[in-house]
DNA sequence: CGTTGCACGTATATCGTTCTACAAAACTGA
DNA sequence: TCAGTTTTGTAGAACGATATACGTGCAACG
């Protein structure tokens, strides 16, 4: 029974041994396994049962050396962002039927590390990269779009040719936001956003920030346009947020680029005793699973992350 | 300048562009590579250089038909619970400096997709694997555990030979959550636990269930303690959870089995109207970032994610 | 009956590394 | 000077798949 496994030398299951086992030429293997053309059903017969049998899988290092790897990379800017984890449930809803599957990594919001995950997924010979809210310029991101196929998510750079985009229309959202602040009466309306060193404009923050601006310039309020910058380290961060709550000309409504940062926002607000919206409005983005706890119970714009 | 760079017909930097460029074999090359014995520092350098100047990134798929891959899988088993991040931190913490980068595979407590990713992970000849509370069973990560070097997290089986473990004492930590609870004169205690079809005794989730009976028998209170078992789908939790609360004979203490649902069952009483700790007191699980927000305020056992 | 075309299979070069042998050179000591 | 040892470098066979180029055999056609 079982003595038929280890026909290889090596004791590893190849394509060599469901050759020898069904009694065929690898090349007629390697045909059935890519469905390729010219392979008659009395063959793939054979062949199928054989890789049943001895339970044959792949190599996915050997197949990346000439062909596909069947395998899509992410890279995510980070883990805690609640919006993320959507996108990964569409991507694998997507890739879930297919043979294909998605590999993360976790750029920790930091250049180089990105870069050395996207070289590494590039020498992994995947097939395709997904690139979420990247913080990488997009020359760089040209040069990788050359070497493999990417699609950029959250990097409002339209005219890019060696990539393809996907991106909500984040100036659109900060607008929604001032509007239904404006139609609520507010005036004193600032914005909570992130201090990032490189941040180019075609991150979604920045969109979002020029968002936010055009808004209140449409509404006449460019005097009353507030942009507080938090910190991305945790300890500096707490700190600026508290600064911002206890400023004596602490803004009367606030829109938080990100759910993330709108629920440390209201924690800090309630444990000061700041009733929102009472005392202070909030307003955040992504309409994320945290949002919509009726504990948070914060009014986010809504962009759904399902691809 | 840049001309020199296609020294292969297919464009692409490979060894053996650099081993032309430095005038030197492909095997010395490798022999730099991995910094094997027997290669003078003349010799290193002229190669290293090359490297530079070409701009060499040796191909991981390549290199997994032959030797290591410096790549370590790790296996999630969801995106959402707050725990996972700390997780993923500590692996990167750990990998940063060296050669080697994690790729994560979210199997969404679906053991099918478990498998999958597994051996996904194996054909790619990655060097080792983490997962993180697999769903699967242990007999099964034992035939994995043969084929290449595994860390269990959070996956009770102290006896298990094929794999490492690591986890923290699930058991431990729910009778700490359940003498806190003791200490401040509380006696009608619940267990807010995780309905899983399969899951065996070796899951955290299990571990602590276990750890609240103890606790509550060797408090003489095993007639009060009630475990209450919630959905893994979203609607039909939130339906659970509320029947918890509005239940006639709602206990008058709950231990959640994780912040990920404490926090909304938080969120629910809050919307009901229940005050929380003056109604209904809560203890979970993780001390992970939401529940140190203030707004959730939330007491949690702790166990430090980082490695 | 030869030949053209098609369907099915096979042989084998190739991908970019690693690694085992082995060769060449450079020392060593007598 | 020469055998013995150590150091440094190279040739070439793996690794496990893909894919090109090439046989077959068989039916249909003129």
């Amino acid at each position: 029974m079982n003595s038929l496994k280890p026909l290889s030398k090596s004791g590893r299951v190849t394509i060599r041994s469901v050759a020898a086992d069904s009694g065929v030429s690898v090349a007629a293997v390697s045909k059935v396994l890519r469905n390729a053309y010219g392979v008659s059903e009395a063959l793939r017969g054979k062949v199928t049962q054989s890789i049943e049998r001895l339970g044959y899988r792949p190599s996915v290092a050997a197949r990346g050396m000439r062909g596909q790897t069947f395998t899509i990379g992410v890279l995510l800017v980070e883990l805690r962002n609640p919006f993320l984890p959507q996108i990964i449930d569409g991507v694998n809803a997507v890739l879930g039927p297919s043979s294909y599957k998605a590999m993360i990594g976790v750029g920790e919001g930091n250049a180089p590390i990105e870069t050395s995950l996207i070289e590494s997924m590039i020498d992994y010979r995947m097939d395709g990269l997904i690139l979420v809210a990247p913080r990488i310029s997009g020359e760089i991101l040209a040069r990788y779009g050359r070497q493999i196929p990417c699609v950029v998510i959250g990097h409002h750079e339209p005219t890019a040719e060696a990539f393809d985009t996907v991106s909500g229309d984040d100036r659109a959202g900060a607008v929604l936001a001032v509007q239904s602040f404006l139609s609520r009466g507010y005036t004193d309306i600032g914005m909570l956003s992130l201090d990032i060193d490189g941040e180019k404009e075609v991150g979604v923050i920045r969109q979002r920030e020029f968002g936010f601006l055009a808004a209140m310039t449409a509404a006449g309020l460019n005097g009353h346009a507030r942009l507080f910058n938090v910190s991305r380290h945790a300890e500096q961060r707490n700190s600026d947020m508290l600064a911002l709550l206890t400023a004596k000309n602490r803004p009367r409504a606030l829109f938080c680029w990100s759910d993330l940062d709108a629920v440390d926002m209201l924690s800090h607000a309630s444990q000061l005793g700041i009733r929102v919206p009472q005392d202070f409005a909030i307003i955040a983005y992504d309409n994320s699973s945290v949002a919509a706890l009726s504990l948070v119970n914060l009014a986010s714009i809504d962009q759904s992350g399902q691809l």
